[in-house]
DNA sequence: CTTGTATTTTAGTTTTATCTAAACTTACGG
DNA sequence: CCGTAAGTTTAGATAAAACTAAAATACAAG
């Protein structure tokens, strides 16, 4: 736990690569093509970042590199960061389900009152 | 459990106030006393950067304004942070009592046998 | 050996954070 | 009202971080 955690985990983008790497291991290429708006270049400082903080290892297979996050030098922030991430998905899908109740105030049981709970929504992910 | 958080408290110097607000509450110019180093100008920017991330909150008291730490805001990380702080004195400790010990290599029962136990160093905080 | 793919590294630029000095605000004490 | 003490805010300087483009490395395949 150390002191260097904090400030490796206060950049958005390394964030963004650990949560890409989180559910899977991905090459240092996988990882570039899911953030097209920064050079590859930009992608492997940042590993390499998260790396010497030994947030994630490195294994070299042929040609490729393989990134894994290693969940046990996060502590209990790894928990925090899933909550992090699974909140902010749920804020998204509020305000979608507010943007579209405010465009369509969707008809309110009109045609016919067979059929009551077909109105729930399916949840997307 | 903000995403501002962890960018908050990647600071050195936050953590030195966040720290010195663990065990009691402050004034602004408490907190400037302990750190000498910076402008108070620059503790009032630093304590309004913690306040924004709701890290601590602030009441004010006549001309003062007593800082105090929202520990509920820090969740999993208040823990860490203790941690972090302990092991560095322990840290601490423990290489002033090599380099005390690589200084003076502590004579050995010469003299007499007798008083065993007046070898002892006093642990300073 | 040459070419191509995957990646790192370097040098330089842009962006962001932190700090200082000085101006400003607010409350208290004559 | 004036002066002073506590604090904040602003503008500008300096330092650190992130990014880019290009060069360098590594490895595979022909």
């Amino acid at each position: 736990m150390d002191t260097a955690l904090l400030s490796t985990l206060a950049s958005p983008r390394r964030r963004e690569i650990l949560r890409l790497l989180w559910t899977r291991d991905l090459t240092a290429g996988e990882v570039h093509q899911a953030m097209p708006d920064v050079t590859f270049g930009a992608v492997s400082l940042q590993l390499k970042v998260l790396l010497e903080a030994g947030l994630v290892e490195c294994q070299a297979d042929r040609q490729y590199r393989v990134y894994r996050v290693r969940r046990e030098a996060l502590g209990p922030v790894a928990s925090m960061l899933e909550e992090m991430w699974t909140d902010a998905l749920a804020r998204l899908r509020l305000k979608a389900e507010l943007e579209a109740a405010r465009r369509g105030p969707r008809p309110r049981r009109r045609r016919s009152p067979r059929s009551r709970r077909s109105r729930t929504k399916p949840e997307d992910t």
